[in-house]
DNA sequence: GCTTGACCTTGACATCATGGGAAGGTGCAC
DNA sequence: GTGCACCTTCCCATGATGTCAAGGTCAAGC
C-alpha cells in the first residue's frame, strides 16, 4: 500500500503522513526499490490512532505520548487519564476565553444601531476601553 | 516616545509594533535623526486600539477592517455590526468544536479507572473507533 | 515500445500572530 | 569615557497544515 492509499483509507493527508514520519512522530515507511513508501496494516492503525487523537484536538506532543502509552502493553491507565484530564482542562480554558470574548462581543453588539449612522458602541469599546452600555 | 514606552504604554509588544508597521496595519512611526521610532498620542490610540480588538480574537483582517471604519467619520455602524457578528459566529463555531471534544474526552474519562492497569477506553476508542461505555 | 495521466519523491515557501536572538548603533547617567 | 539599557534590522522558530514546483515512476491504452 501506498501513500496515497494509506492517506485515503486512514483519512490523514499524504502531506501530513510525510510530515509525521520526519518529525519521528511515527516511524520510517517502508520503501519499494524505486523508493515509493509502503504501509502495511499496523501502519494504518497508527495513522487512525493518531487522526482520532487529533480529532480530538490533542497536540502532537500528547499524542507522541498516547501513542507511547498505546505501544506499552505494561502502561496504567493512569497515565493516558492524566493526559486526558490535562487536555479537558487546556480545552475548557480556551472555551472560557471565547466565551468571554462572544459574551463582550454579544453585548457590545446588542448596543450598536447597525444603521447608516457612525455612532457605535462597539468602535467606542474598542477606542476608549469605555462601556456606553455598561451594565455593572 | 520611543517604542519601548509605545509597547509599555499601551501593552502592544514592541516586536509586535514594528510587525503591524512592517504588514501595514499601523502608518510608518516617525523617526528621530538616528533612526529611533517615534510616538505621539495618536499612535497610541491605535495601538490601544489593536491591543483591544486582539483582546476581543479580532484577526488582523478584521482589525485592518475596523481600524478604516474607526478613522471614517463618514461610517456606518452596520459595517461594523456586520464584522463584529462574523467574529461573533466564527468563534462561537470554535466553542462547539472545543465542547464536542471536551464532551467525548469527559466520556472517555470518565469510564476510565485510572489505575495501575492497562485496559482504557480512551485508548481504546482512539486505537478502534468504539466506544466501550457507548450510551446511544 | 511509446505516450499519457495519475501518482510518487523532495524541497521550498505560506499561513497566523508571536517570540527569541544575534550583531551592531544610540542615549544617558555616573 | 565607560557601562547599561535601549534601539535598529534581519533571521529563525513555533504548530499543523496547505500549495506549488520540478522531477521520477507506474500502469494502462495504443
Amino acid at each position: 500500500m501506498n501513500i496515497g492509499e494509506a492517506a485515503a483509507a486512514t483519512g490523514v493527508t499524504a502531506k501530513m503522513i510525510r510530515h509525521y514520519e520526519a518529525i519521528g512522530l511515527i516511524h520510517e515507511a517502508g520503501r519499494t526499490g524505486s523508493g515509493y513508501r509502503t504501509y502495511g496494516p499496523k501502519d494504518l492503525a497508527t495513522l487512525t490512532f493518531i487522526r482520532r487523537a487529533r480529532d480530538l484536538g490533542f497536540s502532537i506532543a500528547q499524542i507522541r505520548d498516547l501513542l507511547a502509552l498505546w505501544q506499552d502493553r505494561g502502561r496504567a491507565s493512569a497515565d493516558v487519564k492524566r493526559i486526558a484530564a490535562t487536555h479537558i482542562e487546556e480545552l475548557t480554558a480556551k472555551m472560557r476565553q471565547l466565551q468571554e470574548m462572544v459574551m463582550t462581543l454579544q453585548h457590545l453588539s446588542a448596543n450598536c444601531q447597525g444603521d447608516d449612522r457612525p455612532d457605535c458602541p462597539i468602535l467606542d469599546r474598542l477606542a476608549t476601553g469605555d462601556d456606553a452600555g455598561g451594565c455593572h
